[in-house]
DNA sequence: GTGGTCTAGACCACC
DNA sequence: GTGGTCTAGACCACG
């Protein structure tokens, strides 16, 4: 399981592991009952704390994308896909429509944005 | 001078600040040399701290933004109206550069991101 | 009297008076009994509070290198220009002085400083 | 690290801290990733208030010379040497113009300026 | 433990 | 009146 951490970013830690499992579930990369890593080893592995681990693995049970057995470690929940696909379209969406809010309270009008953002499109895809 | 501070976002009140005399500023609403409120005065009508309202002036201050007359008062530096526009131009370019990343991270192709945004454009429009 | 104030300077507007007096007289610009610009006349003159330059005069009296005639105005003290001129060596003697041992605490040794104030001297003269 | 405050100085004490390990720096005491004491410690240390040094690293960090690690603590950054040198550099030289300048504007000769460094280098030395 | 934010209230220099 | 600095003390997110 690597993940890519980027310690200098402003958005935490443990919320970087959290997006990033997202991510793989919404790829498919994840699949319902695939095991995930154990606190100390993907601790370990990210060189991170161990809290830091467990933060994310509260928060991504909390949200009922993954769950606990007892002593038997940490499994992806059946139905994750789905969450987390309607969760992504969701998310998606948020971040488009503050990205225009925030333009438009700069006084930007609707073709001015459509301008911005069409040449982000064009450069990504 | 009218602002709408939200004490319960996570964003910082000293910052809402900041962003939202950037914004007026970009918007034409306040041009170079005009005066703005005194700390105090805006902290009374915010209902903050005067530190608050200082340390948010201080920011704008460093951006180049705005400077400061001995005892007499704050005001729009010349010049900040083209340096707000560059910065906002760069924030939008930036939200939806990472609403399209976040997006493609997800696994969705790029005429589903495309869909999403002409959504949110349209509603928005 | 034309004096040269720069508002945005960090030194106070009352110091920048106060200077520049001194300098008139240290020059033979300003001689002993010459009289000075009432407070009212040089606030209108410079465009200042007339609080500003009656804090320059206060303080100019108080070093003794003018004295105020009751109801008939301000005038230099005899002996005015020896007092500024040894003011003046001590002042600049102690730029110098502050110059060389803030450079010494940064770690630059003798050479190093003597090579900066060469380069500056030399572009002055 | 103990650094040297004084608290009558005109000088705010967060710009004592600010100018005192820039020198550190600037010196080579301090370099690339060496850890800086915390905010409370150093607030101990100095019996000053946790507010002061924070507002000090506040600036440092600003001036790209330090950095902060989430819940870790605050680092020299990487570059810092360099940007402090010539920082040193540009204000030493700022310090020996602005003695000659005000020497020059006493009426005092360029032979006369250079006497009285002359003799300021010496004893310093 | 780390730094970030905020409040309340004080004293100061300057105009 | 203006902003600048400082203190004391609080609560928070993060690791």
């Amino acid at each position: 399981m690597i993940l890519e951490i980027n310690s200098s970013s402003s958005t935490p830690i443990y919320l970087q592991i959290v997006e990033q499992i997202h991510r793989r579930i919404a790829r498919g990369a994840l699949t319902a009952e695939d095991p995930l890593p154990s606190v100390r080893q993907l601790a370990l592995e990210l060189t991170i704390n161990p809290n830091t681990v467990a933060r994310a693995y509260l928060e991504l049970e909390f949200q009922g994308v993954i769950y606990k057995r007892q002593a038997q470690g940490t499994y992806v929940s059946p139905g994750a896909g789905e969450a987390s696909r309607v969760e992504r379209d969701r998310m998606v969406a948020a971040l488009f429509a503050r990205a225009i809010s925030e333009a438009a309270s700069f006084g930007m009008t609707p073709e001015e944005i459509d301008g911005v953002y069409q040449k982000q499109w064009r450069a990504h895809r």
